[in-house]
DNA sequence: AGACTGATTGTTTAG
DNA sequence: CTAAACAATCAGTCT
């Protein structure tokens, strides 16, 4: 419990950062770049109820060796966030 | 020192 | 424009 993962409800979130280092994204965002095209391509007309869904099981399909590239933009993104975080620290002071 | 949460990230599609 | 499924994240906060 303490975990109702419904998917967050509401998104844009606000921000509570004064420069708000807009966090880094996630392998899922790297290799739904990659399946938007792909997913979509081989399933048209999909809707998103269904590619949104069908886009998360086959994310999982793949290995942590197949989301390797994925992960490594993920940890690259996260550099990106690195620096802003950066000069959050340093601007927000 | 360790544990937790919340906030956020991006995609798709539809009215 | 926004919302929700889908997944990861991980940084800052708190006692």
């Amino acid at each position: 419990m303490s975990a109702p993962r419904e998917t967050r409800k509401k998104t844009t979130r606000r921000k509570k950062d004064p420069n708000a280092p807009k966090r880094a994204l996630s392998a899922y965002m790297f290799f739904a770049n990659e399946n938007r095209d792909i997913v979509r391509a081989e399933n048209p007309g999909v809707t998103f109820g269904q590619v949104g869904r069908l886009l998360g099981e086959r994310w999982k399909a793949l290995t942590d060796d197949d989301k390797v590239p994925y992960e490594s933009k993920a940890e690259a993104d996260k550099k990106r966030y690195e620096s802003e975080k950066e000069l959050y620290n340093a601007t927000k002071a």
